[in-house]
DNA sequence: CATAGGAAATGACCATGGTCAATTTAAAAT
DNA sequence: ATTTTAAATTGACCATGGTCATTTCCTATG
């Protein structure tokens, strides 16, 4: 029996890829068609979803690939002496994470892992981030009376809230950074 | 000229809701269609989309009314004792949230308001929230050094990152109001 | 009462994501 | 080289949310 047809698989999953990227870099992501990536492509729509569950199962890679970018960047980086340059280190991301509503959603959408089993690229990131971060609030100026997965978790709950509010028209005229600085003090360097 | 119309568009209006009311309540949120909504209303599909913007419109009324009966509880209830008593509180207006992922993924949509002069139901559930929780912790036996007001959106931080993990499969194990009470218990009650 | 004018309602139509039985293709078996 | 067979691909078709030109209905005015 045939086993692996990998060659043609990989060439036409590739080319899907491709042509999204494209057309994500000229009209954003929210603008994207299943229609226009298989056109560009040059293969039928079934295609598509033979490659991915469905249009968010390509919107995950993309946008995780994006944000693991980030991730490796932070990674490189030197603990931090303070808050503020916590926060500066975690910006670029956030501000590519809200770069459009729709791709929050997307990302939030998939914060979770459906099953076990299938851990998606986006659901990786997550756990990749409190891995980044923990020994970096391990090591830095803050409190010690709780683990520094905790501090990781405080921090990441923080940046989504902030986040959120920068899509709200309430809260819209404090930028992302201004509104996360207060509540990272609070939360990792409380004076009680 | 003729002004108001409001007799004859109310009972349009209470219709379509009743009639998404009923079938929510036979099968839950998710498996709502606007179809289903419009033939039982007895109206043309087109009123559905004169009466909402679009079906998250409806939802938003919908959820945000549940929500509200929550808030209604919690504003009636003592301030709480400990973080105990607070989570306790708040966990079966979280449990509603997480009722369903398609609930918890419209408030997350609707968690800000799109423009000032348009604040959604849902948004305003946010604002509630706060203005609830705000005088609770600052009765309660929790720390000082911040505000009121920020400490409730920490709470906040807190809950929806509790509940997001809720439907993540890597952290299912854990019930949601075990995920949250150690959370809540660093944020409210450092020990530096 | 007649009628004018705008609000409300209609339903055919569209956009777009997604499905699936049928077909093509190429790796492995002979 | 031929055959076998399962993987890969196709594209017609479906489901469902949403639009809009047209029609109907109500209320205020003469």
């Amino acid at each position: 029996m045939a086993r692996t047809r990998q060659k043609r698989t990989l060439q036409t999953r590739a080319r899907l890829i491709s042509a999204a990227s494209d057309l994500i870099a000229r009209q954003g992501f929210e603008a994207l068609r299943v229609e226009e990536v298989v056109l560009r492509a040059g293969v039928a729509k079934g295609t598509f979803f033979a490659h991915f569950k469905d249009k968010d199962g390509l919107m995950e890679l993309v946008i995780a690939e994006r944000i693991d970018a980030h991730l490796d960047r932070l990674e490189a980086l030197p603990p931090p002496a303070d808050v503020d340059a916590l926060a500066d280190g975690l910006m670029p991301m956030m501000n590519f994470m809200t770069c459009e509503r729709y791709v929050f959603d997307v990302i939030l959408r998939h914060s979770g892992a459906a099953a076990l089993e299938r851990i998606g690229p986006i659901a990786m990131t997550f756990e990749r981030r409190l891995k980044v971060l923990a020994p970096w609030l391990a090591e830095g100026p803050f409190r010690k009376d709780v683990s520094p997965d905790m501090l990781a978790e405080g921090v990441d709950a923080f940046a989504f809230q902030a986040m959120a509010l920068n899509f709200c028209a309430l809260h819209q005229s404090q930028a992302l950074g201004e509104r996360l600085l207060p509540h990272l003090r609070a939360w990792l360097t409380p004076a009680v």
